[in-house]
Formats: structure tokens, sequence, C-alpha cells
DNA sequence: CTGTTAGCGCTTTCAA
DNA sequence: TTGAAAGCGCTAACAG
């Protein structure tokens, strides 16, 4: 077929030799930054037209002193939470008439370092973290930061506040525990995620506990890695506690885990929520299919990722960014039952 | 702060007049291409490490003529089947040392051709689609493709065979019946989904049901658009038949509407498998969660993402693209129940 | 309005 | 081995 062709290389060299123009005239009237006359410019997109040409937005970027694009490090792409921040975030992205150049990381430090200097290296303009645990040295964060703006999504740094966006993971875990408390659970287990937030969640837990009086038990707070797998086990190491102490309700630290540990209540024949209760944490788009649909702490997921692009944004345009935390948000389907007399 | 530094302006010609020599001799010392004073090496490593220099990338691209960007147009990025996709595609991407730039699109024509378009201007060297319905144009595909690699997942294109990654739809819709019947069933109901290659499963679906010498109900053949809403809803629907049409098992062309439909089962009392047996398709990761776990057929979704990127760099390098299609797998869990006398 | 001329940061001849 | 010079495709003064 086409053997030649390699490439798209039509340059505007091309274009205004066939328009019988100067390349600056046609690159005036792509960019508009000056009047060009009617009669040319119809003849350079003609040209154009005909050339099938396509601005080279790299070489723009490159005596612009920008590259239009956005380097984002996420922990994962497929799982159901960080997949819809990205939703949020590409979207926000995309408004601005950026592109977000995705890679995977945030497992080791060494991995995020890594990330962060392959993507300056290609000049992003501006950086976006998606995470779930502390991503690298307060100093090189701050250090990047001061050339590059940088938002970071799901984990809170600290001595970096102003630049993360979080939820407010104490209230939540608070008020999931107090939700089970004023259903009558007094005896409430806990699974918790490996992350700092995760842990938040849980002091949320205990002192609500304890500000109702009520025993928090160590043995009944299990740590688990987010993951339904994990939480399965965990839910069965858990149950066989259940002799010793009889808790009729579980708050585990997102939806994951409560699905993962809802097939574990399922192996041992309990019910829920009639044998045992559950909340879980984040509403990810399958939590109101769960059978019973899962009563959840619902974070605004995808407007997370597209409030930190709108933040890396304005951050961009310099303005200064601010610490943001959202609200979470109890939302009562139907895995937690009331035992009130 | 640090007011005066924008951006990391740090350039070869920086390091070069700190260490005391030309431009091109600090090229030549971070690309290799010739060899260079050991002596003058090390001041230059030197010089550039004091400046915290870093390559610009977007500058190299232009001038070798390539951006070691491949761009990604996906359906989604938040859902359970893409999001797992993407992973596989990233992690291909990165082994090759280039990047994703990611998009989503695959709504409608018109966004596809634009998104394309504003990919090809940022020069990628490839293009993947991760799409379940037709594109595009077949003309404008292949005009792209005749200068610029591009692998399509997840859908096979029309005269466009050899650039796509697909499954064996027909094969596993058929397998999938078949096994239903294996079992006892005879009356068996099917929530399809809107693509092209869910209507292969659908057809595999009938034969499976004529090879047997059993009826095909069209009233048991209804549309979704592979969500859980809507498959909740059919199969709200699908229940009120259930008078006339006693089926007693479901094939649904995706997890997700199995998941979806496995709550309408529970809303009217039906016990899964007792009732109605359940067999989804995909395997996501979240199908073994369910409860009861699916019973499903299984694609290599995170494998169909990561051999799509290999395939892509294949044909970067100048082999010639070929057809490929995976083939699906039974993955028996508990939602499939005998009913043989 | 438009052509000419510098670069943007880098790779790659071409001589020395 | 190394510096000078050209050029990747484009924008932006600067004179006309």
């Amino acid at each position: 077929m086409a053997k030649s062709s390699k490439k798209n290389n039509v340059t505007m060299t091309d274009v205004a030799r066939r328009a019988g123009v100067s390349q600056s005239t046609v690159s005036r009237t792509f960019n508009g930054s000056n009047a060009v006359d009617p009669e040319k410019k119809e003849l350079i997109l003609a040209a154009a037209a005909e050339l099938n040409y396509r601005p080279n937005v790299i070489a723009q970027g490159l005596v612009m002193g920008k590259t239009s694009t956005i380097g984002v490090v996420t922990r994962y792409l497929g799982s159901p939470f960080f997949g819809n921040v990205l939703e949020g975030v590409e979207h926000g992205i995309k408004e601005h008439k950026f592109f977000p150049i995705v890679v995977t990381g945030g497992a080791t430090q060494q991995e995020n370092i890594q990330a962060i200097e392959t993507l300056l290296s290609r000049r992003v303009d501006g950086l976006l973290f998606l995470i779930n645990d502390d991503p690298i040295g307060l100093d090189y964060l701050q250090d990047v930061s001061s050339h590059t703006p940088i938002i970071v999504v799901g984990h809170e740094i600290a001595g970096f506040e102003d630049h993360c966006i979080t939820v407010k993971n104490y209230e939540a875990g608070y008020a999931a525990t107090q939700h089970l408390i004023k259903k009558g659970h007094t005896i409430i287990a806990h699974l918790a995620g490996p992350a700092p937030d995760a842990l938040r969640r849980r002091d949320g837990y205990i002192n609500a506990l304890q500000d109702a009086g009520l025993t928090v038990y160590p043995e009944l707070i299990l740590k688990a890695d987010f993951s339904e797998a994990e939480a399965y086990m965990m839910g069965e190491e858990l149950l066989n506690l259940r002799q010793k102490l009889p808790f009729t309700a579980v708050f585990t630290s997102n939806d994951q885990m409560a699905i993962g540990f809802r097939l574990a209540l399922h192996r041992y024949g309990l019910s829920v929520p009639d044998d045992v209760s559950l909340i879980g944490f984040d509403d990810i788009p399958s939590a109101k299919y769960m059978t019973p649909p899962l009563t959840t702490m619902r974070q605004p997921i995808y407007q997370l990722g597209y409030t930190a692009s709108q933040v890396l944004f304005s951050v961009i345009e310099g303005n200064s960014p601010r610490p943001m935390s959202f609200p979470v948000e109890l939302i009562e389907r139907e895995t937690v039952k009331s035992i009130l007399p």
C-alpha cells in the first residue's frame, strides 16, 4: 500500500509552499495571532486539507514552553475506586484541552520517584498523584512542587496538606460507627485498611465506640489490604472469634472489603443483615448491586478526580493551592439492621 | 520560596557551559552515541547533577521523529472490564519505555475522529482502541493506519480484522449455553449486550439451543446496555414472564449484568442457583465475590490489554499485524445448578 | 498584512 | 575525541 508515508510528515512549510505563501503566514492562519488576508487564508486552508496537514503539537509545545500534558501517577488502573477517580481526572483534564499521561506507581518510594522523574523529563505541565499511602519524601515533593504544580488525591501528606485533596476520614469513620451504635449494636468489629487514611477511619471508629461508652476490643480490629480476597480471609478469622465476642455488626474500611467479608458471612451461613450488619466505605458503583445492597459511607469518588484536575489547573495558572477535604455521606441501604429492643 | 524557578529549564547548554565543554559533548555523554573522554564525562555528569538537569524528552522526540507515546482511546476508565484491559495496556507500554496518553471516547464516531485527530497531532507513535462498538468509518481507519500503527481491542471491525484483538464470542456464547443445557436446563433466558460482539455471544446462545433441539423464545432474549442498572430493570421485566415461560437459567452477556440481574432475583425472593441458575461473561475481578460466586465465561481481560500493546509495538517495528482471537474459558463457581433428574 | 529571522532543546553530520 | 553548524516543526518578534 502507501509505502511512502511514514508518520504524518506534512509540515507547515509544505502547506506554505503549496499555497504560495511563507511558513509564518500559515502559522498565523492556524493560530490566529495576526490577521491574514482572507484570500490567502482560503488558499492555505485548502492546501492544508489537500495535504492532510495536522499541526505538530509537540513542536508547538517546544517553542511555547509547555506541553499541555498532565502526568498522572495512580496506584491502580483497574480498581473500582481509582478507576473512577481517574475518570473524573480525565474529564477535567479534557475540558482544559490538556492530555493525561498515565502511569501506575505508588508501590514504593523508588517507583514513585522514577515515575515522577520520567514524567518531568516529558515536561508535563502538572502532576496528579492518586495514591493511598506516603508516596515519597517531603523534601523531594516540595522540590518538584517548586517548579511543577502537583496535587495529590486520596492521601493527606503531612507538611504538604495544601496540595492534598482528601475526605474527612476520621469524621466518616466516626459517623459510620455511630450509625451502627444508634441501631443498637454494641459489639462492632472493624476491618481496617492499610493506608494512613484508613487508620483515620479506624480512629473515628474507636472514638465513636468510646464516646458511646462501649468497649473497644482490639481483637475485633483486623487489618487487611483493601481487597476482597484479604477481607474474605480476615472474615473467616473474625468469624471464629464470634463465640467469644459475639459482634453483631462490622464496619469495613472500603466497599471491596465489605464485599469480600459478605461472602465469608455467606459461607458461615450467616445472614446480612439479620445476623450481622455491615457498613462499607466509598460507595463504589457496584455497592448498590451487592445483595443485599450495601449501606456505606459515600466518598465523592469521581468528584475527587475531577476537582483535583480543576485545582491543578488553578495552580498552573498561578494560584496557590489550599487543602481540601470533602465530607462523606452515609448512604443507607439494606445491610444495617436495627436491633433495638 | 523559589521564586525564580519556573519549570525545569536547565538545558544541555547550561550543563555544557558549567562543565566547560560544548553542548554536543553533553549530548554524547548522555546518549552514548560516541565515546567521550572519561574525565570530561565525569565533569559533565557532575555539572548535570548540580544543576539538576533532566533531558527534555520532547525536544529529543522532535529531532528523532518519534514521541515514545501511545495514544489510547478507551470507552470507559472506571469500568471493571476496561479498567483491567487498561492495566494490561499500561504495563505493556511501560515495558517498552513508552507512555500512554489516555482519552475516553467511543460514544460517537464524531468523538472518535476527534480523539484520534488530537492524538495524531501529538504525533503518538501508535494508537490503541479499547471499544465495544464500531468506532469509525473503515476508510478513515485504514487511512490513519497507513501511517500510524493502530490496534483495536474488544471489537472486531469488518475489513480491519488484522488489527483487531478479540475473543471467541460466538464460541463462548455457545459454550455458556451448552453448559446450562448439560445441567438439564431447557428454558434459558439471555440478557444481551448492545455491542456487535455481544450479538455474537447471543448467536452462540441461539445456536446452542437449536443444536440441542430446544426452543428459542424471542421473548426471553432481552437487550440491555452492559450495566448493572439496566440488567436490574430488565430482570424485573424478565421475571414477569416467568409465569408463562418458566425459565430456570439465564445467560448474561457480561458479569455486571449478571450482578444486576442477581439483585432483581433477590428482590423477587428467588434463590440463585436453586430457583434460577446464572452464568455471566468476562470474569471481572469481583465475579468471584458475588454471593454466591458467579459462574462465568472468563475473558483474559488483563491479557487482552497487555497483548494488544505487544502487538502494537511489533507493528511499530515494522511487522504486519494479524488477527488474534483469544479463547474464553468456562469458570465454574456456584451459580449454576444441575436440575437433571 | 506578510516575509525574514531567531530561537525552543536536542541529535547528528562534518571537519578538525 | 570534540566543536561548529544544520535542522526537527513551530511561534514570535521585527521590519517592511
